[in-house]
This record gives structure tokens, sequence and C-alpha cells, in this order.
RNA sequence: GGUUCCAUAGCUCAGUCGGUAGAGCAAUGGAUUGAAAAUCCAUGUGUCGUUGGUUCAAUUCCAACUGGAACCA
């Protein structure tokens, strides 16, 4: 199996920094694993990192994408898995770092994503029926799916709806999978005192007030190529903390200081749902970040272990 | 200095005609297989400001004190 190492960890703990570091000291090439830092022109927000931070390190999965454009979990684990190929033949080792939990596990375990064509007229039918009537369709269909799916949760309950009608049950290609790693990897996962990250995360937002996120939003508004600008606040990419909120300070029904009190709000939630994700569903060796050196020592010493 | 009002969960407040209390927000835990920075679920013990008094029983009534607010001087 070919040796990985993932970084991970809730949001504003310092992963990007910490990667540069490991990729130097181990011979590394950085794949983002991150949902939102694929998007070009969406920097301030997503807490890019700059061409200068990167020391020369290569990284992928990083501005590619325009912010128009739809990302997923499939297209993730596809690209990541041709990038860790392309640095392994280079003779060097891929890191892997990021924060969106489902992303990693998809490229590190046997997910597996059928190909599948979606069927927009069964899609717009859909949003005909209630939550409860959905429900008892996917309990006819694919009962089982039912296990890990809320009532409430319409998303999810649509979108394996949508799988069964393109062929497979959701159910059956989970079944079908090892649930085994498909790599050597080392996960570490960075993190701090509850009280002490989410410091760190409020400040980090108003960090990004000061740097121009605000003229940030403006530029995305101005450039997206959309007539109706409703159109712009339902794209995917729009749906980023630090990005979803400003609809209501550009609709003036919120100030600037209520959104940008709520970007901390949501960034402090998403950190703790970060924190559900690695500790449940992935084997994670926790370093609590303190100073560089020590961190850094702690983390060559679990990899090389 | 005087009068009146307020003091209950991290915050804003409700409430108990005396039987130890509950909303919103915040917070916490969890689920997660093509939107995942998304979507969804669950969770409310707090010396009811302090000290006394009345009472079988006080967070509730009474008094003093402490802190705060408004008004009068």
């Amino acid at each position: 199996m070919d040796k990985l190492l993932v970084i991970v960890g809730p949001t504003g703990v310092g992963k990007s920094k910490y990667s540069i570091e490991l990729a130097k000291q181990l011979n590394g090439e950085i794949i983002s694993g991150d949902a939102y830092q694929i998007y070009k022109a969406m920097s301030i927000g997503t807490a890019k990192i700059t061409k200068e931070e990167m020391q020369g390190i290569p990284h992928y999965l990083v501005d590619e994408l325009n912010f128009d454009h739809p990302y997923s979990v499939a297209d993730f684990q596809r690209l990541a898995r041709k990038h860790i190929e392309t640095i392994i033949s280079k003779g060097k080792l891929p890191i892997i770092c990021g924060g969106t939990g489902l992303y990693i596990k998809a490229v590190l375990y046997d997910y597996v994503f059928e190909k599948e064509e979606v069927d927009e007229e069964y899609k717009a039918q859909l949003k005909n029926y209630s939550n409860e009537e959905l429900y008892e369709q996917l309990r006819i269909i694919d009962a089982k799916s039912l296990e890990t799916i809320h009532i409430n949760n319409r998303q999810r309950v649509e979108r394996a709806l949508m799988i069964a009608h393109s062929g497979k049950l959701k159910s059956d290609i989970v079944d079908e999978q090892q649930h085994k790693l498909l790599y050597d990897a080392t996960i570490i996962g960075l993190t701090l005192p509850r009280e002490q990250l989410y410091e760190k995360i409020n400040q980090r937002v108003n960090t990004m007030m000061e740097t121009g996120l605000l003229s940030e939003i403006e530029q995305l508004l101005n450039t997206a190529n959309k007539t109706n600008i409703e159109e712009v606040w339902n794209l995917q990419a729009m749906k980023g903390i630090g990005y979803k909120e400003w609809k209501n300070y550009f609709d003036k029904v919120a100030t600037k200081e209520e959104t940008i009190a709520l970007i901390q709000k949501n960034s402090r939630n998403f950190a703790k749902r970060q924190y559900t994700w690695f500790n449940n569903q992935l084997e994670v060796n926790w370093i609590n970040v303190t100073t560089k050196e020590e961190t850094l020592k702690r983390a060559l010493e679990i990899f090389k272990k």
C-alpha cells in the first residue's frame, strides 16, 4: 500500500501552515482536501494559502474551478486519486490537507460512486411531494437506506431516491464496500482547546474583513455571468461560510456587524461538526497545537511510527 | 441625599395567587457515500443577588444589605 500523510482538523487551527512544513521535511506535495478552496476568486473567505506561503511546494485542487461550477465528492475522489499517483510516480509523498471529512474519507476508503446521469425531470418531480411522501416512497424502494436518513433530511431522502432511480440502490452500493483503508495513510489531526479555537476563528474573520472579504464578495457578484442575482446566491460555491451570509446584507436586512457575527458563529458551528466527523469517522492521531517546533516534532514522530 | 423600579440558565427575559422553574438565542453531543463550509437529529440543575424574618415549606411574602436603572432634589 502506498504511503500517505493526511492532515485534518477544524477550520482555523492552522492546517495549511503545518502542511507546508511537513511537506518540506518529508519531500511531499499537497492535495487540498477541501470543498471550497478549489474555487478561483474565492480566496479570502476560504482562507486560502497564498503563493508565497506555499514556498514552492506544489498544491493540487486549489484554484482550479470557476465559482459557478459544481464540485462534488465524486469529483474530488477521482481527481485526488489521480494526483496521488502522479506524486508517488515522482518519488514524493502525497499529503492530503483539508477540513472536508467526507471528501477525505471517500478517497482513503473504497467509496464507490457509480456513473450516473441526472434525470432532471424526475428530480423536478420530487419537489412536488412532502417529506413524509418522499420518505414513504423510499421505504418502498430502499428501506434499508432509511436507517441512516432522517425523515426531515429531505436533501438525503431525495438523493437516495435519485440513486435508486438511476440504477443501483444506495444501501446496496454501501453494502458492497469493504470499509477498509486503500492506502497506508497516517491521519494527523491538529486541535486546540475549544475556547482558544473559537477565539482564533473569531479573530480570523475579523482579519478577513480587513483584507477585503467584502470586496471579494462584490467582485463575485459582478463577474457572475447571470442576469438574475438570485441565481448567483443559489450557486453551490456561494453556500460557503463567509459568502452565503452576505445575501441579507445586500438585501439590506442585516447590518455589516450582524453579518460578521453570523459568519463567526457559523464558522464555530462548523468547527464543531468537523470534530464530530473526525472523531467518529476517521482514525485520527490528535496533536494539540502548541509551539511550532513541538507540534512538528509530534507530527513527525507519529508519521514515522 | 430622597422616592420608585430591577436583580432568575453564558445572554435577553418569562414565571411560580408560597410546594425549589422555562422560552428564544448562544452552547454541547450525534448522524453523514455525488450540495458536506451542505443537510438533518438530540440535549435545559440554575447557591432564582446576599443575609435574616414569617411559615410545615420561601426563588415567590417582609426587612436590611449589595449592585444597577429611572425620576426628584
